[in-house]
DNA sequence: AATTCTTCGGATAGCGCTATCCTAACGAAA
DNA sequence: TTTCGTTAGGATAGCGCTATCCGAAGAATT
């Protein structure tokens, strides 16, 4: 008879159509239900049949709270970029969003504008809310950010960055599972990337190149380190071919060093920028000033961003796969999630020269 | 003893620091602790200070799952964005995220892409979380959109948009409280802003002044009411002067729309593209073709955004208020979360023209 | 002085779900 | 036949918090 009044009471509360509601109509237990609905353990398909049948009669929907209060974890995935106002982090995000929400995971973004004490304070928030998953940009963090992560035994995978080579196993010394088997992550190389961008201006008959760069993240270094290879082996280096300005990358500052650098070496026959955005600036700025490009100098990008291939003379680039490693990196994080171990902990999507007519 | 037993027994659990944890080194009742925490009804000032101390020695953080359950209602905010290919709308949504993440919520976003049944089905998705407020861009919506809103009582501020016209409150004959006070919303007259560009270029001696379009969203259809009313008002109006492009806007389709107005209509002495991307997609294309702006044809464009200022010439825009827009209906979200009356339920943020060299 | 009103703290019942433990039934092995 | 496993369903105790109801104490009114 306690389930009697038990029952009644269910059918009140706040309105809403619960699991209890469902199982009632069925005619089985709330386990059952609830088991059905997440084809957790074994449930006998007529009676899931049933369950599926009544809770979509009832219009039932789980709400995630209860969920999350009683098992532990949400649907949210954590994402962290560093800034909206380069388009590459706005295709990453699209698609690892797509990705995820169609596994019925809710994304929650968070911006660092490369702030590691942002990033940390990023993390701290999100990770209050157990997040089933995190996906985070570079490898590049503080001690205090990797130990958030480590203790709080969320799955993550990192973006558009690979560790510099293959670590053997036993090289990290840590003792958690994921540090076994290394970080997670999907991009590429990107100092392969620097390296195959000036070679391709190497090839070209360039011979004082320059490597103009902004923001100066761990991965601009990396294609500046690819940079310094490729010169190096054409004994090509010279210090002085190296523009590193910490500002934020913009058209805007593209421009001004694109000026600055021919003024003050006028001998300068390529300009390799570390993105497309000072690339493109440069572009406009040599209209503006009358420099033929790539005539006088040829002008090289990174990222293939939008309107590289408008610009005039269209832009000579590296197409990155942004999309394909938010998409990939999604389904990592998915695997994981449900603790499947993924074939390739280092997933890497490679990059693509685009020879356009600026180089 | 019970409560022995029962304090007991939260000590434990998931290891977690729970509320009842603080209560107990702060020696007052889990009511207490959950009114202090969160300012609600009157706490001794004393008492709130003492579990505020505690509540920080132990390190405790509140679950937001728990809190959502009890009260029936999340941290979260959605914002239904169309695009985030359009730097707009990026511009848009970290404006709101960071005034949003400051007052302790989370942001969570839905690309609709311009689509009526995709907005209904994010909506629907993220309804089932609860979510304390929305913000959705646009006033046009589908009725079965609307329909979730109304019913689902959560605040909800439309972004970029106004109504046409300041109703009378009695013409809305709908019953809800939402409604009679009109919907909230921040933005600007896109009419006004299209009129205003229009009469601009008419000011600078043009006569045959095209409005060319693509996407072809509502707001950019009242722009286009704007131009016209413009031009008929100066008897400049003739309907072959619209050039209407349903594609989606990129600076490439800008081009191909710039070359085949020129082709077609040589005698056009001005282009109105309703967005910047176009606008800089022509801004090039005239270049490689070798067409002077604004000797030959002025161009200009709409939202001045990022590289506009760069273009060669410098692209004449009107400036829209986009990352104040997304502050504004932030706070105004925030203020109908707290039940509070926004003193104005729309809010006109304005637009400038901004005359550079290209018209 | 007696009464009512207000204020502020405590007790406690859920919120809707999942995880855990338990039990019945059945088949396989002895 | 007996004894185990094994499988599939049920019962139920929380998960950690807030909302609601109560009551005690002081303030205000009569």
């Amino acid at each position: 008879m306690k389930t009697t009044a038990t029952r009644a009471k269910n059918h009140r509360s706040t309105g809403r159509i619960t699991l209890n509601d469902v199982a009632m109509a069925a005619g089985v237990s709330p386990s059952t239900v609830s088991r059905a609905l997440r084809g957790e353990r074994a449930v006998d398909p007529g009676l899931v049949a049933r369950v599926l049948e009544v809770s979509d009669k009832l219009g039932y929907v789980p709400d995630p709270a209860a969920r999350a209060l009683a098992s532990q974890r949400s649907d949210h995935v954590t994402i962290l970029i560093p800034l909206l106002s380069n388009t590459l982090f706005v295709d990453l995000l699209e698609a690892a969003q797509r990705t995820l929400r169609a596994a019925g995971f809710q994304t929650l973004m968070g911006v660092t504008h490369y702030n590691a004490s942002e990033e940390e304070q990023l993390l701290r928030e999100q990770l209050h809310h157990r997040p089933a998953g995190m996906l985070i940009t570079g490898l590049d963090h503080s001690t205090a950010t990797q130990k958030l992560m480590m203790r709080s035994n969320v799955p993550c995978v990192h973006l558009m960055d690979l560790p510099d080579e293959l670590q053997p196993a036993h090289a990290v010394s840590k003792d958690s599972e994921e540090t076994m088997a290394g970080p997670y992550c999907v991009g590429f190389r990107q100092t392969d990337a620097g390296q195959a961008m000036t070679r391709h201006l190497i090839a070209q008959g360039k011979k004082r190149i320059v490597f103009a760069a902004a923001q100066l993240d761990p991965r601009v270094m990396q294609r500046l380190k690819g940079w310094r290879i490729a010169l190096k082996d054409s004994q090509l280096y010279d210090p002085t071919l190296e523009w590193l300005n910490p500002a934020a990358s913009s058209l805007a500052l593209g421009g001004l060093m694109f000026e600055q650098i021919i003024k003050q070496s006028p001998a300068v026959d390529a300009i390799f920028f570390c993105n497309d955005d000072l690339a493109q600036g440069a572009l406009l700025a040599a209209m503006r000033l009358g420099i033929k490009v790539p005539a006088q100098v040829a002008i090289a990008g990174f990222n293939d961003l939008t309107g590289s291939d408008q610009m005039w003379p269209p832009l000579t680039t590296v197409r990155t796969p942004r999309a394909q490693v938010g998409e990939a990196a999604a389904r990592m994080l998915l695997q994981l999630i449900q603790g499947e171990t993924p074939e390739q902990p280092q997933l890497d999507l490679g990059f693509e020269i685009v020879q356009r007519q600026s180089a």
